[in-house]
DNA sequence: AGGTCGACCTGGCAGC
DNA sequence: TGCTGCCAGGTCGACC
């Protein structure tokens, strides 16, 4: 499900209902998502207050005031939802002190959730690439990593040891915005188009997260929302739609099997 | 070693 | 209506 900007607005919206507040019960109906004994999983969760609430990559990382971390993997359809009924996805139900629930669905049961000790646990945190928004993420580092590949640009992108966060939606609407073609030599692409690249990553996700997410089926904010940004996609999922630009057909291929979207004559 | 592909799981939708 | 096949925002491990 999410990428970067949807589960930055997660995060957000997680600030701001359950921040500082206590977990005082927490059910789990559906074991198959924890990645610990399910006993260990509660026992860590129950009397915690909530501490800091942050993100890396794709994952939320929800501080514990013992110091631990509720790390939450929402994988494609992972939903955390304030406030809402439980229905038939709703995997784990978290009540804190004051009355608040949250409830965490997921359709497709890929999410994983577990409570570490330490972020040096989570291995892969460690394999991940820098933030798009760090100061490590420059135009010098993008071209670095890419004279280092054969791959075409659109799978580089989508590499999470290369950059976190990033993922087919985005790879694909980023792409289109630096009217790159997704299927460039990620070697081959020239010190100017790599700073376009790099203006478009931080550009793009950031709208995105100023208009809450995109919603394509399952992604939902932290009160049960949509996000709005899908309305304003350019090219992801518009096969045959006409490029705002051009007005030729979106096409779609697919590449490292998952599908492209991209402006045949827009982007070269 | 770099890169691709299938598996993991559920459900919605198109086509017959 | 009901079946089949395809597709989906991510990640990992197997394999070439």
């Amino acid at each position: 499900m999410p990428e970067l900007p949807e589960v930055e607005t997660i995060a957000c919206d997680l600030r701001t209902a359950v921040q500082g507040k206590l977990f005082s019960d927490v059910t789990v109906h559906d074991a198959f998502l924890l990645r610990q004994k399910e006993r260990d999983f509660v026992r860590r969760l129950k009397g915690q207050a909530v501490d800091k609430i942050s993100r890396r990559g794709k994952a939320l990382i929800i501080g514990l005031s013992s110091g631990e971390f509720l790390i939450v993997q929402l994988m494609m359809t992972g939903q955390l939802i304030v406030n809402a009924r439980r229905d038939s996805h709703t995997r784990i139900s978290f009540v804190f002190s004051d009355g608040t629930v949250l409830l965490y669905n997921d359709q497709r049961r890929f999410g994983q959730l577990r409570v570490v000790a330490d972020l040096g646990e989570v291995k892969h945190f460690s394999v991940l690439g820098p933030e798009p928004f760090s100061e490590e993420f420059t135009p010098g580092f993008i071209s670095e990593e890419f004279q280092k590949t054969s791959r075409p640009v659109k799978n580089v992108l989508l590499d999470h040891t290369f950059v976190a966060g990033i993922g087919n939606i985005y790879a694909c609407e980023i792409l289109f915005r630096a009217r790159l073609s997704p299927k460039r030599q990620a070697r081959r692409i020239t010190p100017q188009e790599i700073k376009r690249i790099h203006q478009c990553i931080i550009e793009v996700l950031k709208e995105a997260i100023l208009h809450r997410g995109s919603s394509m089926r399952n992604y939902r904010d932290g009160s049960g929302q949509k996000g709005r940004f899908n309305e304003r996609l350019s090219v992801y999922a518009r096969e045959g739609l006409l490029c705002s630009v051009c007005r030729r057909p979106i096409e779609r291929i697919t590449q490292a099997g998952r599908s492209t979207f991209y402006c045949g004559h827009c982007q070269k």
